[in-house]
DNA sequence: CGCATCTCAGGACAACTGATATGA
DNA sequence: CTCATATCAGTTCTCCTGAGATGC
């Protein structure tokens, strides 16, 4: 007769996900607004200097945005003349994105902040432990990269 | 002359936790939506079935809740008779928060469901990267539960 | 015509801030 | 009076839904 059942807060990955975000996403924040951007923008500039310019349909799965949703985001971004929105002259339905100059600039400051945020939320893991850590998540999130 | 820099969204926590937790949260809210619930309910029903009651401040900061976010999350919880507020004698400030017959009961049935949803997300990995997996995120959980 | 792309309006949820009343 | 507790009002951010306009 042991204790009934197992709800176990601490052992819930809801829980557990749940948390560590919220504190991620919390460093993120106040590194951020020095910048006066967002975790969204940092995601789309990422992506762009990562993987190449891109769609708009395209960039969103890539980064797991909602379509709708970007669209806002590249708007702020634009206004910044972080990003630049062309034409597909083959298909003039499409909006190709790509980052401009001034966009890797604030892109590679962005870089430096977010690395001291998950650097602090990481300390107390060893260097191992944070590989394997971001190996299994990796293996989580659902394709379409 | 390597390529310039390393901001591999890929490899970056933020991104990973963001998605992951993204994912985590549609599965649960899709298996809640059915209880009429939400995730944030089921956080403190476990907690109260975990830790046994508590002052309003104790259990906000046990689940990393915010205090006055915790009063709506109650009101709802209490209509529902799952959850008692008694006052306090010791502390006529405090509301003493407990869990009813009636909540331990849907507590149960929604630990089902989250259990499936839990294992759809986890599916990739093993039974021992799983236990891992906790462990480390247990490790980066900020303290005070 | 059907279908994909971008856009816009608005809702739901979660996290946070600040102010207030009450009691220790 | 100072401090903690609970409450209330309002903002921001993210995610999601549905509807339109345009071009394939």
């Amino acid at each position: 007769m042991i204790k009934s059942s197992n709800h176990r807060l601490g052992d819930r990955i809801v829980w557990l996900f749940g948390r560590v975000t919220q504190q991620t996403q919390r460093l993120i924040r106040q590194q951020m607004d020095s910048a006066g951007l967002r975790t969204q923008h940092y995601h789309v500039l990422a992506s762009l200097a990562d993987s190449g310019e891109a769609a708009q349909a395209q960039l969103a799965d890539r980064i797991g945005l909602d379509r709708s949703d970007l669209v806002t985001v590249l708007d702020e971004l634009q206004k910044l003349e972080y990003v630049v929105r062309r034409t597909d002259p083959a298909d003039r339905r499409r909006n190709i994105v790509g980052i401009t100059d001034r966009g890797q600039e604030v892109l590679g400051r962005m870089d430096q902040l977010i690395f001291t945020a998950e650097d602090q939320l990481l300390a107390p893991l060893t260097a191992a432990e944070r590989k394997t850590l971001t190996g299994l998540l990796a293996r989580l999130v659902p394709p379409s990269e």
